[in-house]
RNA sequence: GGCCCCUUCGUCUAGUGGUCCAGGACGUCUGGUUCUCAUCCAGAAAAUCGCGGGUUCGACUCCCGCAGGGGUCACCA
């Protein structure tokens, strides 16, 4: 069995988002299954598309995602350069031999008279094919005009590794062009070439292509190549299901997902499951299971739809799986600016207590506000506690008053603290409800914060008692609170 | 409009003629885990399998038609 050989061909117009990414993966799946080769390719035909600085973006992206290629522009391999514009020598050869065959002619029209064309056959109702004008003693083509692939309309049946079987009839083949008047060559050209010359075994791309294959075949047959696998892979659809994902309507750029804090696995791991599964119920796969497990076959042939909820939970489930020494260093550029004064132990002992709650690593300043900032005495949390508030003001000041004397006694160990805590539930005869939300109030100042004693722990005693005794102070008879 | 693809809980999906009055996961809701948030656990609601015809003893599964959605008809990829 050959080689295989897959590409990845984007052109260098911008970033990549989760549609775009999930080609990606699935070439890079189909290359690790055997010890193929995953290739970048950059498609960089229109130079009016090309966005500064995307080439890069591209790379990192692939890179981030642990989407390792094994030959590329950077790093170059035994059938570059990967990068079209640096090829064209190679689409001028095969383009004169298909001139020499008959199979290609210079186009003689002006873009406005083929649009002339394109006009007419629209207000006759009938489909419009440029084959139709094909001059009958064209010029010799000199590179100034537009270089036509001389079609030969027929009916195929191929096999869509995704798709399946499909047939399409002749008039869904025309005279497409092959190369522009700059001397660029189409995408429709340029990546048949490429493909070939690069002993490309499966092309994996998106749906839009579906209705250019025919073409392509067509043109492999001129040429006398064997075409590759293929691949069509649905769209990913937007949140509302209605269109293919896109920038134009917000798509994010993955990089952002990894500068959000998002796990590059988790991220993996959901944009292979949309719109594939193994079978089973197994939802999460580790890199080398989807490795195993994938296959082209079972690739959804409907649009799936891209569900950030699914995609949040999927990475909460992956932060949770972490050791703690793991997670510590993955989030170190997440931490809030004031968290620098502190040591790493410290640290580590705030992200423990967070780690069960964190989504995404960009939460975490929110999450641990309270550990390294003493925040102002927020009367709102007690005013506004369902069983506080019913509660005597003064009865609550008091009762923080002997939660202070007690606590001063404790060496602030968890076991301390917890069996403190206990003797403070009987002393006061006060439901937990009342006497833990006062001192976690008092204590965070946050609607929210991880359990009482891990907490006051982890705060210690100096910083716990200092802040008690703000709350008490904020409580005094008169003062309004 | 022509051509092509698609159509199972809100979402991602399992399902290849009977074991499916349709299973799992996310989300939602309820209860439990001495306070909150989260986790975890238990449970619930949630698809007349797009619609209509066939074929068959029997169809989510096969066939035909229709509808809806999407893609494409570029000197963009």
């Amino acid at each position: 069995m050959p080689e295989i050989r897959t590409r990845f061909a984007p052109s260098p117009t911008g970033y990549l988002h989760v549609g775009g990414i999930r080609t990606a993966l699935f070439a890079w799946l189909v290359a690790r299954q055997t010890d193929g080769c995953f290739i970048l390719r950059f498609e960089d035909t229109d130079k009016k598309r090309e966005v500064e600085g995307a080439r890069d973006h591209l790379m990192a992206s692939l890179l981030q995602l642990g989407l390792v290629y094994d030959e590329g522009p950077d790093i170059g391999g035994p059938y570059g350069p990967y990068i079209q514009s640096e090829r064209l020598d190679s689409y001028r050869a095969w383009a004169g031999k298909l001139i020499d065959a008959g199979r290609a002619y210079a186009d003689p029209y002006t873009p406005e008279q083929v649009q002339g064309f394109r006009e007419l056959a629209q207000k006759e109702k009938r489909p419009f094919l440029f084959r139709d004008h094909r001059p009958e003693n064209p010029p010799v083509w000199d590179e100034t005009m537009p270089l036509r692939f001389k079609s030969d309309p027929k009916q195929y049946t191929r096999t869509d590794a995704v798709m399946g079987t499909l047939t399409t009839g002749p008039e869904t083949i025309d005279d497409f062009i092959l190369i522009k008047s700059d001397g660029y060559p189409t995408y429709n050209f340029a990546h048949v070439i490429d493909d070939y010359e690069m002993k490309i075994s499966h092309i994996i791309r998106g749906q839009e292509f579906l209705s250019s294959i025919p073409n392509y075949l067509n043109l492999y047959e001129a040429l006398d190549i064997t075409p590759p696998v293929m691949a069509t892979m649905p769209h990913v659809l937007g949140p509302d299901g209605k269109k293919k994902l896109s920038k134009r309507d917000g798509a994010k750029d993955v990089l952002d997902y990894i500068r959000e804090g998002y796990l590059p696995e988790a991220l993996v791991n959901f944009i292979a499951s949309l719109g594939w599964n193994d079978g089973t119920e197994q939802e999460i796969f580790s890199r080398d299971e989807l490795i195993h497990t994938f296959s082209l076959d079972r690739v959804q042939r409907s649009g799936a739809r891209f569900d950030e909820q699914r995609l949040l939970w999927m990475n909460g489930h992956y932060i949770r799986a972490l050791n703690l020494d793991d997670l510590f260093g993955r989030v170190s550029a997440f931490w809030q600016p004031e968290a620098g004064a502190y040591g790493d132990d410290y640290k580590k002992q705030v992200l423990g207590l967070v780690q069960e709650r964190l989504k995404y690593f960009a939460e975490l300043p929110a999450l641990t506000q309270f550990f390294f900032t003493d925040l102002p005495v927020e009367p709102e949390l007690i005013e506004g506690h369902k069983q506080l508030k019913k509660v005597d003001r003064e009865m609550l000041r008091e009762l923080l008053v002997s939660v202070r004397e007690n606590l001063a006694g404790s060496d602030f160990s968890v076991d301390d603290l917890t069996s403190r805590l206990n003797q403070l539930l009987e002393s006061s005869g006060q439901k937990p409800a009342v006497l833990f939300s006062l001192i976690r109030i008092a204590t965070t100042q946050a609607p929210a914060s991880p359990a009482l004693a891990e907490t006051l722990a982890v705060l210690g005693k100096d910083r716990s008692l200092a802040r008690i005794d703000t709350q008490i102070a904020a409580m005094q008879p008169g003062d309004s609170l």
